[in-house]
DNA sequence: CTCGTTTTGTTCTCCCGTTCACAAACTCCT
DNA sequence: AGGAGTTTGTGAACGGGAGAACAAAACGAG
């Protein structure tokens, strides 16, 4: 019995996805601007995309716009934010409280955007003593407690790579199905538990590639 | 006399290039694991991918491998370092040194992935005293001189959002090709030059989509 | 030397995502 | 009211990447 799909169960691609929070900065920033209504040729230009593939994209939402005359700004902030699911609040804990670790705690735009960072932890007992972002630095023994007390189920790992298994598999075993993982580690998880990784000096790399490429290319190709 | 060259087999797609890296640290893995030769099947394993696709990601590279035997390890890694571009080091300047340019600034695997930090530059004179990672933070102004005097190519951008595309411009002025940009902000600079994002929040954003989907979908309406 | 085993390199097919192009729908002006 | 001008939403073509399947090459045993 496959249930019929309530509101908006449809599948939305994964590109597509990965590209509504650009959107729903685009509008915030219209927004802050004045602007009440815009086309999608300007939402477009302001997220840094093709105008169809925005139409597209949106087009899977949902009818939201008025042709002949475009999006109203807040009425479409507030649809992508609902299908993204960030008009409810999020909470997070945070594991590994290095440079990086700090960073994430203090940075301003998790809140402001749906989510709440609710505790942060730290396998180190020297940390213990710290506050950070107004909040203490705990125990990871805490985590499953933490864990289970403010039902969180997103995770953001920020430890070393060495400890990043591990501390994905207490994660796991306490009942987060959402990691978002910042050590330098390729992260085994079961099914069901989804995980993205954010890795600074992959991307680097990819831009040394092209880099690299920009200054052979225009020599190499005179063949004499 | 360019024809032979077997380092560059031309047009590497894109979806290969971004994964290169995570090849090259699954290798560097093995190798001080104490591991001399590996199959496709074991390396795809180590990075987290599919092995025919890892076969023919290796493939645009050349042929590096034996047949029946597989891939020497530390043979293949240099010849994915090569590729990259990592063999040479990359100077790098990093620009806003608040939380994230800290961590940034800290962050060892740069270093030891073939790039090296020459500056910490912020528009904020109170931090012009701070020594961070060893590096005095300097002046933004500075940026110009310190493009030309270390040859820098690639920057990167830790700044707030409002900053970043006027500190964009100024790196495309200087000289700078290759932007990293962890400003949430969408930056527009001429035809050949590359910028890659990382934003903290979309991440999180795209993991609270999923997951606002696993608690819906399914117990969804078991209508009876 | 020959045959069987292993594993790479490559070809082929399918699928997803991007882009184009246009009909539908709405506003405004006369 | 009607026609001209806009802008959305979408069907269809197109290109690129993922995965399966297989042929080619190396090695070892007998």
């Amino acid at each position: 019995m496959t249930a019929r799909t309530p509101d908006s169960a449809r599948d939305i691609p994964e590109a597509t996805v990965a590209r509504l929070p650009v959107y729903l900065r685009a509008l915030t920033s219209l927004a802050d601007d004045g602007t009440t209504t815009c086309s999608s040729e300007e939402l477009a230009a302001s997220a840094g995309v093709n105008s169809a593939k925005l139409r597209k994209d949106l087009s899977y939402l949902g009818s939201y716009g008025t042709r002949g005359v475009g999006y109203d700004v807040e009425y479409l902030r507030y649809q992508i934010a609902r299908e993204i699911g960030v008009t409810q609040d999020w909470p997070v804990v945070i594991v590994g409280i290095g440079n990086l670790g700090h960073a994430l705690a203090n940075y301003s735009g998790f809140r402001s955007r749906g989510f709440r960072v609710v505790a942060l932890l730290d396998a180190d007992p020297d940390r213990h003593d710290e506050v950070v972002a107004g909040l203490d630095v705990r125990s990871f023994e805490d985590l499953e407690s933490i864990v289970a007390d403010n039902a969180v189920s997103i995770g953001v790992i920020a430890t070393p790579a060495v400890a990043a298994q591990s501390v994905a598999d207490r994660m796991v075993a306490a009942g987060i199905t959402s990691i978002l993982n910042f050590a330098p580690t390729v992260l085994s998880v079961p099914d069901g538990v989804d995980v993205r990784k954010v890795d600074l000096s992959i991307e680097l790399q990819i831009l040394a590639y092209h880099e690299q490429r920009k200054s052979v290319a225009p020599g190499t190709e005179v063949v004499s």
